[in-house]
DNA sequence: AATCATGACTTGCAAATTGCAAGCAAAATG
DNA sequence: CATTTTGCTTGCAATTTGCAAGTCATGATT
C-alpha cells in the first residue's frame, strides 16, 4: 500500500495518520468547499472568503488526491476546467465537520450559527448519512449568512 | 474580545474559526496526550512517538494557551515543572477526536483499532460525556498498541 | 484563421514556519 | 557546592506559505 508524500513514520495513532492527510490550515477548507458548498472547479475553490493562494490550493488538491479523499477529471463540457469530487473516503469526513462545526459554534465568541440548530445537529447526527450531513453543513452555512 | 494571533481576517465559517486555532500538523496531537494520554508535562509530550519539537512544542502549547484551550500553572511540588491541563473548551474537542479516530480507523490500512470497537464507539458517542469519550479514546490507544 | 479570453495551474521570490540540536536559567538533587 | 533536570529559547538551514506574474491548453469571438 502506498503513502503519498510520508514526511514523518506514522505513530499508528489514528489521530496521526488522520493529521498526515489533512493537518494543515486549508485541507479541511476544500473538503467543505467540495462537501457543503458544493464547489467543483478550482476557480470556485479560489473565490472562498478565507483567500487561499493558487500554489497552496493546487498542491492540497493534489496531496488530497494522492491519498484518495478527491478524485479529479476534465470537465467533457469544457476540456478547460476539471471538475474535483470528494471520493467516499473524502465523504466520510462529514461527521468531522459536524463536530468541528459544533464546538466552534458553541465557543466561537463571533459565531451566526444559532444554538437550537447545533442541538438538533447533535441529536440526529446519527442517524445522518453524509450525503444529509452536508445538506446539515450547508444549512449551518446559511444560517451563518443571515 | 480578543483573538490571539490572529493572521488571516476569520470568514466566519465555524471550520475557518477551528482551523485558525488547530489546523496544522501538531495541536490537536497534544489535545491527544493531553485528553487521551493524561499527559500533563512538557517532557512528556515531547517523549510521544511523533518527534514533535521543542519549539514547536513549545509554540503550540503557547497558542493553545492564547485560545483558552488549555491552562498552565507551576507544579507547586517541584517548580520547574509546568503543568498542562485542558480547559472545558480543549475537553470539549473530545468528540471530534472520535470522529477523526473512527475515520483513520475505517481507512488507515495500518489499523490497528478493530471494527467492532469502533461501531460500539459510534453508537455510544451521544450519551458519552467528555471524559468518556477521553477514557474511550484511551481504550482506543490501547488497542492499537496490541 | 487569427486573436483574445479563460482556466488551471506554475514559477520567482520574499516572508514565515519548521526542525535539529545546542544553549540557558531556574529549581531540585546528591 | 556540583551536577542534573525542566522548560523552554536560540541559531541556523531547510521547507512551506503567500503574492503576483507567467505559461500553456482550450474555448470563444471576430
Amino acid at each position: 500500500m502506498t503513502r503519498p508524500g510520508r514526511t514523518h513514520i506514522l505513530s499508528g495513532c489514528p489521530i496521526d495518520y488522520a493529521l498526515e492527510i489533512f493537518g494543515d490550515r486549508w485541507s479541511l477548507l476544500v473538503i467543505r468547499d467540495l462537501l457543503v458548498r458544493r464547489k467543483r472547479h478550482f476557480r470556485e475553490m479560489m473565490d472562498s472568503d478565507e483567500g487561499i493562494a493558487s500554489n497552496i490550493l493546487a498542491a492540497r488538491l493534489k496531496k488530497l488526491e494522492d491519498w484518495g479523499l478527491i478524485a479529479r477529471e476534465r470537465d467533457p463540457a469544457n476540456r478547460r476546467q476539471v471538475v474535483y469530487a470528494l471520493t467516499q473516503k473524502g465523504k466520510e469526513l462529514a461527521p468531522v465537520l459536524v463536530e468541528i462545526a459544533i464546538w466552534s459554534a458553541k465557543h466561537d465568541p463571533n459565531t451566526k450559527v444559532n444554538a437550537a440548530f447545533i442541538r438538533r445537529a447533535r441529536r440526529d447526527r446519527e442517524t445522518l448519512a453524509s450525503e444529509t450531513v452536508a445538506d446539515y453543513l450547508a444549512k449551518l452555512d446559511e444560517a451563518k449568512a443571515r
